[in-house]
DNA sequence: ATGAAAGCGCTAACAG
DNA sequence: CTGTTAGCGCTTTCAT
């Protein structure tokens, strides 16, 4: 391995000139800079991270804590990872890969090793148990998704709320009177995931302010359950003609289950969904959607922990605006 | 920041002590590695890596490099990198996400700088541009695939060869006469992807052995790629009734693409699928399959891996014998 | 603008 | 079985 002082040696040099002139924390003469370079490359010279001193002792690593639960879509969550590794390496940092398999002290295991230098938390919950650990030891962090008590947290997400409501004007405004959610399966309320219970507020809300009849419907995944849970909504709101989806992979199984029942899309019903744009736009009928950004939400999570690392100021909370697309899916009541 | 000699002077020993007491490299009386496990205990001590000497620096970290390519299924990759961390941390090794954004250097990089001890390269092609890399500077590696000339690399696969075969095997075995490869898309044969290469192999091989009519399509996505290659096949080979899959998100749309065209499975058409159990299980007719088992995959990089960087020797290929399992998709042909 | 020297926290000879 | 000591490769005071 080659290491400093051979760099140093090579460049005619001391090894405290090489540091500086590679760190650029004191002015080095252009002359000398240049030929610390040409040494630096020519020996194939790289730092060794193993023996940097007391201070700054920065790893350049990011933990990307991923729960991978039941009931999340692998793919969004896949995308997500690829985005927060590109912008992470945009910013000279690596990315390592946590899975909830030992639990929350992974968190704080990779921190105190000084293995990673902050960590970026999914899937967060209302009350997320790594929550505690997070502030007990003040760990730099940011989380997608907003908990139930964000204070000195510093969070990203969807605004899913207003996204929930966003989905509920757009139908109301094409002349709908009666609306359900269907949404993530069970578990995922079960287990308190911020995002989902938001959009359902949002979706609530919205509705109560139309003066719709709503209903909210988990479900799960597959034909089976698209089957059961649009055979039940067609049963119990006779006069439905709107449905927001909210639950990736069942957006196509859902209008399959809806067209077998006799219902056209969007001649009878329409159709909103809250979902990634391609798996809106390449639904079989594409279905006019609020998009989750899953991308974005990387790099801006990624931009706001290198930020916070740097010392720099961090807003609280920074809820991205839904945005609506409108695609085949939905058209004006009785058209 | 509690460092070695706080639990030291706390447990009444000397840093080296502690340092042997937790490594256990040489022996420690029970009363001293008591006092000195509580000390740590108390104090909360955790060695920081930062600080380790010469020789046996490892940093317990092994990079992951997952291309996400197009075309590859992404649920598969996913299933992939957590059954890597979940082996690694049984380890005690973590896992750094490296994707193909930054090029085939990212593997170097991670080396050289100490980031990580060696690295498991996913999705390999039969000429792929990492290889000349991993052997020049000898980085500790296992691949997932095994490309055109393996020598001296470790590499980790299902037998995708006798897996093509033992799909042609059935059908043949069940009377079908003529059968037909749907593929993963064209891209995947352009880059030379190992596994794809090697299925088409074993599938022709067998076919001609076993003298069938046969024919290899590759195909893309999406219920009209299916539709597509359906009636293609159909038309160009009329007395098909054997069809293999290697295509994950095609396998329903291709279900419903010979069932709309008239075919019933498994009366008019026996269909198996290379792919992961579940997506076979859970399609609409669960499929006859030769399993990808991606957890075990994954589970033997790591442990090759691991084996590898502790000095022991390694087989040069794991070729995971395929296994088949009946589902309802396949029949007698003519029954 | 540059060097010399003193650490950083830890491990591994070298000594008992 | 345990303590002392000399590094590891790098950064960062001090000096000049």
């Amino acid at each position: 391995m080659v290491k400093i002082t051979d760099v140093a040696r090579r460049a005619g040099v001391s090894p405290s000139t090489v540091s500086y002139a590679l760190s650029g924390k004191r002015p080095i003469s252009d002359a000398t800079r240049l030929r610390v370079q040409a040494a630096v490359h020519e020996l194939g010279y790289r730092a060794d991270g193993g023996g940097r001193g007391p201070a700054g002792r920065r790893s350049k690593v990011l933990a990307l804590a991923v729960p991978m639960r039941s009931g999340v879509h692998v793919p969004v969550v896949t995308q997500f990872a690829v985005s927060v590794v590109t912008a992470a390496r945009a910013h000279d940092h690596d990315v390592l890969l946590l899975t909830q398999g030992e639990g929350e002290e992974g968190l704080g295991r990779v921190v105190d090793t000084g293995l990673a230098d902050a960590v970026i938390v999914m899937d967060v919950q209302l009350q997320d148990p790594r929550l505690p650990l997070l502030r007990s030891r003040s760990l730099p962090s940011v989380l997608i998704g907003v908990p139930a008590e964000p204070d000195g947290l510093t969070c990203v997400d969807l605004d899913f709320r207003a996204a929930g409501e966003l989905c509920v004007d757009h139908l109301a405004r094409l002349g709908h009177r009666a609306v359900a959610l269907v949404g993530s399966p069970p578990e995922v309320y079960v287990r308190r995931t911020a995002f989902a219970r938001r959009l359902v507020e949002g979706f609530t809300a919205a509705a109560d302010r139309h003066r719709l009849t709503s209903a909210v419907r988990p479900c799960g995944t597959g034909r089976e359950a698209a089957r059961a849970i649009a055979g039940r909504l067609v049963r119990e709101l006779p006069s439905l003609t709107g449905v927001v989806v909210h639950n990736e992979p069942l957006v196509d199984p859902l209008i399959d289950a809806f067209e077998e029942l006799g219902l056209s899309i969007p001649g009878d019903l329409s159709l909103t969904a809250v979902c990634p744009s391609p798996v809106a736009a390449s639904a079989r009928i594409p279905v006019t959607s609020v998009a989750v950004p899953s991308a974005e939400l990387g790099t801006r999570a990624v931009h706001l922990l290198v930020r916070k690392l740097s010392g720099a100021p961090v807003p609280g909370a920074t809820l991205l605006p839904p945005r609506l697309t409108e695609r085949a899916s939905t058209a004006p009541r009785g058209a």
